[in-house]
DNA sequence: TCGACTGACACTTTTGAACAGG
DNA sequence: ACCTGTTCAAAAGTGTCAGTCG
């Protein structure tokens, strides 16, 4: 963050996943992430950290889900399988930080964190939940546009990042154990069911207990969440409450997660055990480019980059630390959550001080029944007459405008990024610059309308 | 018949109001 | 009249499970 306006330059923003062993540790078993009427939360909640910002200029945080695929699933046999197309895409809705718009110094404070985001299955939804279909794979994917305020979005530069661990299943119930008892096992809320806690009515019959663990118990409730319980986890995503450091069980506890290896997509993807899934061996690249932001042939010349082809000095600080990076940056960034709602700047104020670029109170200009959301679908109708849709994403091809993210599917993705095997720690990134007016019209990222 | 979905439930954490004490 | 810390209840977030629905 040091250095004159040059250190500025766009495409120098850098954002890394918080608890990206948590989400790797998930990733590897097959993400799923309950979905219901009234809305749920995720669980690894999204959590970022930001660099690279201007200090003072202020930015705009967005997440939306994107398909991952054009298709329907199904749990059979312990695997994800193809039960179809995919139904036609619900409502896209993207999911505005409570503090935005804010300084970029009060993004880079202390990791963001989207705990309050969730997730719902009910189409005609009023809270304003990102809405998704139950049996489908999703990815978040995250926005920071540099905006004084909401209503400039539109003329200004946003940059996109997703992180491929992140992709997840939305199901109305989990199908995968594994995934059930990951959650358990590092949710606080879910504590009530975990083999060591209280509850003896619960959990008699899905999640057979080890034998084993048993004569343990007595003793292990005390220390279920140091051991038992990946202390990195919940206690990053909610050491505000916990606020110890374990290092060394934190360090532990990834290596463990890592040796399960195949999750039941990757398992399929690699091996190519998934004979019955439209989805081919390209698609196995695709899987690892697809975390991209797809960049059509007719986007290229809209200054698409990555970090690892950017010279930027955050890009080398990633390439060197790579997968690891996440844990040396950990060591600086306080790891207190910031609550996405409208006590997070006060609360925040009240932690670390008044910063002179406090955030603007959240949304306090926006025309929104319900701050945080955003709906994309209206958005369409409010792009400027003439203006040729761009492309960025839409697993279900131009019959289904995915509101302004319409464009064509998978087949005009920019050719695979194989990413390595630590990718996980820093996100894949887009940069949008709109230099002018028109370029930035051709690709909107929402408009007023959807306000 | 089966799989996806729903709602009630028990359990947990979080939050904020009320209160006491300095 | 403040500030701080404690207590407590309500609210909200969890997974489970039985039942419903298509």
């Amino acid at each position: 963050m040091a250095g004159g306006p040059d250190a500025y330059l766009q495409g120098s923003i850098r954002m890394t996943l918080e608890d990206p062993d948590l989400w790797k540790s998930f990733h590897e078993i097959g993400t799923e992430m309950i979905i219901t009427k009234p809305g749920r939360r995720m669980f690894p909640h999204c959590k970022i950290n930001l660099s690279g910002l201007i200090p003072c200029a202020k930015y705009i945080l967005l997440v939306d889900m994107v398909p991952e695929d054009g298709f329907r699933y199904k749990w059979n046999k312990e695997k994800w399988e193809v039960a179809g197309k995919a139904e036609p895409q619900p409502p896209c809705r993207t999911y505005l930080h409570p503090d935005s718009p804010a300084p970029g110094c009060h993004w880079m404070k202390q990791s963001v964190s989207f705990l309050k985001l969730k997730l719902t299955n009910n189409t005609l939804d009023q809270h304003g939940h990102i809405i998704l279909h139950s049996m489908h794979h999703y990815h978040p994917r995250f926005h920071i546009i540099q905006a004084d305020d909401l209503f400039s979005v539109r003329w200004s530069v946003f940059q996109t990042f997703t992180f491929p661990e992140t992709s997840f299943t939305a199901v109305t119930a989990y199908q995968n154990a594994k995934v059930t008892k990951l959650k358990i096992d590092h949710n606080p809320f879910a504590k009530g069911f975990r083999d060591e806690g209280t509850s003896t009515k619960r959990r008699s019959n899905k999640l057979p207990v080890c034998p084993e663990k048993r004569p343990k118990q007595a003793a292990a409730v005390s220390r279920d969440s140091e051991e038992e319980s990946p202390p990195d986890f919940c206690r990053s995503s909610y050491d505000g409450y916990e606020g110890e450091e374990m290092e060394l069980p934190k360090r532990k506890e990834a290596e463990v997660v890592k040796e399960e290896r195949y999750s039941p997509w990757t398992s399929e993807r690699e091996h190519g055990a998934r004979t019955d899934s439209p989805v081919g061996a390209e698609a196995r690249d695709l899987y690892n480019a697809e975390q991209l932001v797809p960049a059509p042939a007719s986007y290229q010349p809209y200054r698409f980059h990555e970090y690892g082809k950017s010279p930027s000095p955050s890009s080398s600080i990633c390439s060197s630390n790579g997968g690891s990076g996440r844990s040396s940056f950990e060591s600086r960034v306080p790891d207190v959550a910031t609550v996405p709602d409208h006590d997070a700047s006060k609360s925040r104020g009240h932690d670390m001080g008044v910063s002179p670029c406090a955030p603007q109170p959240p949304l306090a200009t926006a025309p929104q029944d319900y701050p945080g959301v955003l709906n994309m679908t209206v958005a369409q109708a409010g792009k400027p007459a003439g203006v040729i849709g761009h492309h960025i994403y839409n697993p279900y091809g131009t019959e289904q405008p995915l509101g302004q993210w319409s464009g064509p599917g998978p087949a005009q993705y920019p050719p695979p990024h194989h990413l390595t095997a630590d990718y996980t720690a820093q996100a894949v990134h887009h940069g949008y610059h709109h230099s002018n007016v028109a370029e930035w019209s051709q690709y909107p990222l929402f408009s007023y309308s959807c306000w």
